[in-house]
RNA sequence: GGAGAGAUGGCAGAGCGGUCGAAUGCGGCGGUCUUGAAAACCGUUGACUGUUACAGGUCCGGGGGUUCGAAUCCCUCUCUCUCCGCCA
């Protein structure tokens, strides 16, 4: 959520911000402002009849505790009258706050002035490519195939058990997933980074919390019994963590991962794009957050896109990393580099981090905030990213490191699945 | 699922209709003393909103009500704890 105080003072900026990312309500932003000035003129004046009323009452104390009964019962006529003229007030602030919130809530976060203009994935930027593409023999398959010939997951019977997009790992595919997780969570760890493990499901508040609500509510698993969602990603839960809360600064900066499934519904995804693994209801995913001072947060995105970047090196595969442009970002985020890894028989490349600096869009909502050095209360900045998300490193590790053996796995892969090849 | 108890500031814990943003203790911060530290003593210490500033307003789990006036009374929701049942 963007903070009402910054729209207020430089609204030309907020529209040109959000016209980077391609967004048409522009309007709103007038909107809001107007809503807000409304808003405050009457929250003055109700607040200086409350003022009143409140003085009367302690008058009548007073007079109460001296016998005034006349006097006392004169200041009462006095404020009922006032609280008659309050309550018509009242009930239009809470009407035009409703209204007030709605709207801001509507507003995405404000691109970073290094996001590229754009309006799809075809304008993002490619910051830098690495790893080594390999060459493939002629008749190399795509993942589902060797997926099938070794045996590591049943989409069939996934589909019978729950529905197309769940995978039923097995055998060594399932073992394969145990190993990443745990390589990625080592990996993390090792970095600094503290480990969660979090409920799957949240809370309406915790899902605003971080912006999916109301931005993205049909994306989501809904258990309308119990009023929960399941998460789209450990962000979710892990993020507000810290709602509510002012930090000390020995905690700061806050490095937390978890691995977690993650549920997507996905709607209107089709063709080959959702073939095998390349798009699922469920996947296993382990995010890495932060939160961090304000002036530390773009440094900070550099240290993650850099800590996923070695992460990729150490899988051993080909990679490019995009700034993504403001028509493509997502709503919360501020700038977002997103990596892709190539998938050699498919010769695509398949999104599999995304890493975000969301600077004070998430804090502002769920209030995550510290003292600065003259004891104001200031709102922390939130990144994070995935590092990684499992199942398009599985189809391009499957893919690209297929031979006549089998499936040769990277060296850091090793020791966790305890073997160097899937036979 | 059944029965009961509770939710107050960073923590512990008092307050049960006006003088309560809230006693007291601990913790935090500043100071005195000390070569330094500890102890002791003194002072200070919630958040949000808002004004040029001062003032003002809101917040004692959430929402609603009674009252001139609510942390205190009533209703409701959520959560926590104890006991019973069921259970990985």
């Amino acid at each position: 959520m963007l903070q009402v105080n910054f729209i207020r003072q430089y609204p030309q900026v907020v529209k040109e911000r959000l016209a980077v990312r391609n967004y048409k309500n522009i309007e709103i932003v007038d909107q809001i402002l107007e809503l807000d000035e409304e808003l405050r003129k009457l929250k003055t004046a109700t607040e200086s009849m409350q003022a009143s009323v409140n003085n009367a009452s302690k008058e009548i104390g007073a007079l109460m505790a001296k016998g005034d009964k006349a006097a006392a019962e004169s200041k009462k006529q006095e404020v009922a009258s006032l609280k008659t003229e309050m309550s018509e007030k009242a009930e239009k602030l809470q009407i035009l706050e409703a209204e007030f919130n709605k709207n801001i809530l509507l507003l995405p976060n404000l691109p970073h002035t290094s996001v590229p203009k754009g309006v799809s994935a075809e304008d993002n930027e490619v910051v830098r490519e690495g790893g080594t593409k390999p060459s493939l023999y002629a008749d190399a398959k795509p993942h589902w195939d060797l997926i099938k010939e070794f045996d590591l997951i049943d989409f069939e019977t996934g589909a019978k058990l729950a529905g197309s997009g769940f995978p039923l790992y097995k055998g060594k595919g399932a073992k394969l997933q145990r190993s990443l997780i745990q390589f990625f969570l080592d990996y993390n760890t090792a970095a600094g980074y503290t480990e969660y493990m979090p409920p799957l499901m949240v809370n309406e508040a915790t899902a605003y919390g971080t912006g999916q609500l109301p931005d993205k509510e049909g994306q989501m698993y809904h258990i309308t019994a119990d009023g929960l969602y399941l998460i789209p990603t450990a962000e979710v839960p892990v993020t507000n963590v810290y709602s509510n809360e002012i930090l000390k600064d020995a905690d700061i900066p806050v490095k937390m991962t978890a691995y977690t499934p993650c549920f997507r519904r996905e709607a209107g995804s089709f063709g080959s794009d959702v073939r095998g693994l390349n798009r699922v209801h469920q996947f296993d995913k382990v995010e890495i957050i932060q939160m961090v001072y304000p002036q530390d947060s773009y440094k900070v995105l550099d240290d993650m896109v850099a800590h996923v970047e070695k992460l990729l090196n150490l899988l051993e595969l080909p990679y490019r990393i995009l700034r993504l442009c403001g028509g493509d970002m997502g709503f919360t985020s501020a700038l977002t580099y997103d990596f892709e890894v190539y998938s050699a028989a498919q010769q695509k490349w398949l999104e599999v981090s995304s890493v975000s600096n969301f600077e004070t869009f998430q804090t502002n909502r769920m209030k995550i905030r510290y003292k600065d050095e003259t004891g104001k209360t200031q709102l922390l900045h939130s990144l994070n990213g995935s590092s990684l998300a499992l199942p398009r490193i599985v189809a391009a590790l499957l893919e690209n490191n297929q031979s006549e053996d089998g499936i040769r796995l990277p060296k850091a892969l090793h020791q966790y699945f305890g073997d160097t090849t899937i036979k």
